[in-house]
DNA sequence: CACTGGCACTCGGGCTAAAGGAGTGCCAGA
DNA sequence: TCTGGCACTCCTTTAGCCCGAGTGCCAGTG
């Protein structure tokens, strides 16, 4: 149905009106690319394109625009991974090298790949169940509250006061945060529970209350926390292309203020370091039909941590920007397995 | 010169205008407002308020338009205090009564301020100057290896790895972590550097060389995060009001995304709870010559911690905004000298 | 002296009409 | 199967026009 040149027209058309931004005629895609034959014989491929619904036309006596499966056709099989300039790989090294902690690997990521694609960039902190625990820190505040402070392996620091149903000392705080400690510093975030099923009962008497107290607050933040965070950068960078936004950046601008929304996005992400894209329709939420998604997987080794990912128009680069996601996505994750 | 009646045809104009978006005459004005005299008196009101400057016309034969020095005014002298309502009282309660830790406190804080005024949000956190050191934790995560986390008194967590320069047992890390403490917690966070000049010349030799690597790493992060963090939410009300930004929301979007500008911006503000206005052209930054910031401090107590407020259009409702973001102010304050 | 009604004037927005042009579909011929 | 030619479509731009809101000014009035 498809021969190797409608392939190739389909191509010209993406690549020409990423690039100009307006709807391409047969004679202009002869000139610009050659492809060796006449404006007519392009406009009976086009025509066949268009059939299949890989194109389409604004209106009556306009050129062609590619069709949200047309970009998608174009993705998985017409386009070809363009390296990174490296210029652009030494900008990822410097941007991210000098991070101090998570925060500020997480912030300096977002700016990072809104800077290096020039789209909105939407980065995720590691998942709390796929990390483990690195330390769990008891502080004593006064008599009858403790803080307390979990480290995960990634870097993530959780915080939570408690309150005791009775008074405390320093020595049963450094007892129960050693034996705490005992159970699951080292432990997947998931098996915490469990680990610690049973921990109050083996409590002498006299302390059982407040270590139960302690238990439960930590389950419960551990819960609590389960709806991840995300952060957002770089939305000028919407405006700035705000023609390609048909119906306005509005529901794109609402789309990422929503959490849920943009948690959603990433979460259905694949295996590590490999790039995904979602582009128009394939969208669930409403807002975001006039948009492509470029996002990947990060994760220290073999696990994936979370996702990170580049929102656009789905007038957009997408081997550049592919390339920008997955190399990013890859750098992320070296850091946090060093630290 | 500008008696009575020129100031009360000024507030009825800003406040047509706020509410209508378009030029307002001196028919709709007497119609819309008991101001007991014709339009033609009106009009020569108006031709005196534009001669000092509080008003302008878009083009001849269009109505009359506040101007930056008109908005300035009305603000100042022209406005009376809208009290809140008592829905929204509740709101401000209900919202930032469940926070679990600093960051939801922020968090909390700006999706409030932004559904509350329909505008955009901006939190700043609780300075680290203005703060206290509440507990200073060492972690030994390896035997050349620890982690520092600060914890102050406004909830702020702040975490960094120190390399040593050689090994230290558990033993020496509670000792140093007692020493630490002595000696900073409870103290500002302002006399830390001070506090800790001569911890390590006091230590015994052995541990001296891994005492100040502490130290050092201590005292940078306290520099190092001088730039403060600010939160922003609800930048898709800028678009909502895009017809107020006769020059695109771009600009405005992208001082949002630079913290310096916001920083600076919120940095001016003055007393605890006292309500700001900057408006148009008072804006150090080009970029938002078209938009006012409302802005308020928040403390516990008498202490200034940092500010908070929101950005939006000139043509904004100030009594109603101000009122907003001062008791947004106030109940932060609180919940902050709580916990 | 302050206010009012009347009136000529200005100027932007919106509507319609016409011209221009890019691009298509189709057909006949190589 | 490809090509050149040609009629056709329809969007976009430009120009011209009218309409009306709103003003400034002036002469008149309590």
């Amino acid at each position: 149905m498809l021969d190797d040149r409608k392939l190739d027209v389909l191509r010209a058309i993406v690549q020409d009106f990423v690039s100009t931004n307006e709807p391409v005629g047969s004679k202009a895609l002869v000139e610009r690319h050659h492809l060796g034959v006449s404006p007519a014989t392009v406009r009976n491929d086009m025509a066949a394109l268009e059939e299949e619904g890989y194109i389409a036309q604004p209106h009556t006596s306009a050129g062609r625009v590619p069709t949200d499966k047309g970009y998608r056709l174009f993705v998985d099989r017409l386009s070809t991974v363009k390296p990174l300039s490296s210029a652009e790989r030494r900008a990822i090294e410097q941007f991210l090298d000098g991070a101090l902690d998570l925060d500020d690997v997480v912030s300096r990521t977002v700016r990072l790949l809104a800077q290096l694609t020039r789209h909105v960039a939407v980065v995720q902190y590691p998942i709390l169940d796929r990390s483990s625990v690195r330390h769990l820190e008891l502080i004593k505040l006064s008599d009858t509250r403790l803080m307390l402070v979990l480290i995960t392996d990634t870097g993530r620091v959780e915080q939570r006061q408690v309150d005791l149903p009775g008074l405390i000392d320093e020595r049963t705080v450094s007892d129960l945060r050693a034996r705490l400690n005992q159970r699951i510093a080292g432990r997947p975030i998931h098996d915490v529970p469990n680990d610690l099923a049973d921990l109050a009962e083996a409590e002498p008497p006299a302390t059982r209350g407040n270590a139960s107290a302690v238990v439960a607050v930590l389950l419960a933040s551990l819960v609590e926390r389960r709806e991840e965070r995300v952060v957002v950068g770089g939305a000028s960078n919407l405006t700035r292309l705000a023609l390609d936004f048909p119906d306005s950046v509005h529901p794109v601008l609402e789309a990422l203020e929503e959490q849920v929304v943009l948690i959603r996005l990433l979460g259905e992400a694949s295996r590590p370091t490999e790039v995904t894209v979602r582009i128009g329709d394939e969208h669930p939420y409403e807002g975001l039909r006039s948009t492509s998604m470029v996002s990947a997987t990060y994760g220290s080794g073999s696990r994936a941590l979370a996702s990170l990912g580049v929102l656009g128009p789905m007038r957009m680069d997408y081997p550049g920007t592919m390339a920008a996601v997955g190399a990013v996505a890859r750098y992320v994750g070296r850091i946090l397995a060093e630290s």
